[in-house]
DNA sequence: AGATATTTGTTATGGCGCATAACTGTTATG
DNA sequence: CATAACAGTTATGCGCCATAACAAATATCT
């Protein structure tokens, strides 16, 4: 607050600071993650996959035979939006509807081969350019930030949801 | 890998696993960010904002007479998607277009001291519906988070835009 | 000075992620 | 058997962001 008081910064040639937005947690988590996110996207096109596809393609393959709600779940959206992206997800033949035998109303989610094998070449790919983007992070660093990140997702999980 | 195989999950009540996505920093950053950018949502709603015009109200308060080119810099967004959120807090009187002497082209951004005052209380309710949903991490650890949101902001600055 | 390039703001347009509401068919519950 | 609860679906709109093309003003270069 000393240096650097109010003048007029018209003329000043480089970049105009936000500090007081930075300040804010969820303005910095707003910049970095949409630095990631774009990078993220951009190699995820490379395989014919979108953030929300990739990110279901995840969920199926890990536990497979889940319904489309459980889905919604995982991914904390609504279950209409679920709808296109799984639509998306068969018609490539990355994953199949299987119908559940006692209940005629869900779907059973399954990774098809192609789908798994897709999941796979995709997930390398942005692990090595997350290793890029992250690269002035170690290793300890990267590790704390996770953490910090899932203590924040999972806080709020049973709290202000409403 | 080792416990827990591929069973079907169908049966299992609780809530699914996203493990494999939570390993990306970029999901956990989705996560994250996404439980603040709601809650922000909401607080600023209340005082008649978005995210956005609030960004840009913050900007337009710390440094006057900046213009919509240099706010889009700060904002890392489009000159083209400034105009908007300028004209919207022009026509709530919270800031001014001013001309500049010797720049017919280029406005001379400047906050109302509706503007201000309109600033300060929202970020005041923005502060307190942070504090409260980053209650899990202690000042230390919010000041980590803080540090490493930055580093990898200022990491690809730049790097890989392109 | 005059042709050319660059800058600033603007408009139009589309994509992506997300939410809400209303509906159908199916299963569970009273 | 009537009613409620659930799974999936459809339609629709909002918010944020990007690209492309354009007019007016200014800068640059010969």
């Amino acid at each position: 607050m000393a240096r650097d008081g109010e003048d007029t910064v018209t003329e000043g040639a480089g970049p105009v600071p936000d500090r007081a937005l930075r300040r804010l947690t969820g303005y910095s988590l707003k910049r970095a993650y949409n630095r990631l996110q774009t990078d993220a996207a951009r190699v995820l096109d490379g395989f014919g996959l979108r953030i929300t596809t990739y990110s279901a393609l995840s969920v199926i393959c890990a536990t497979p035979d889940l319904r489309q709600s459980q889905l919604a779940e995982a991914l904390s959206m609504e279950r209409s939006n679920t709808v296109v992206i799984v639509d998306t997800l068969e018609q490539a033949d990355l994953i199949e509807r299987r119908r559940v035998p006692h209940d005629r109303r869900s779907y059973a989610l399954r990774a098809t081969k192609a789908g798994r094998r897709l999941f796979t070449d995709a997930t390398a790919a942005l692990e090595r350019h997350e290793d890029e983007m992250l690269g002035a992070l170690d290793a300890g660093e990267r590790e704390e930030l996770m953490r910090l990140l899932h203590k924040i997702d999972e806080t709020g999980a049973n709290g202000v949801r409403g």
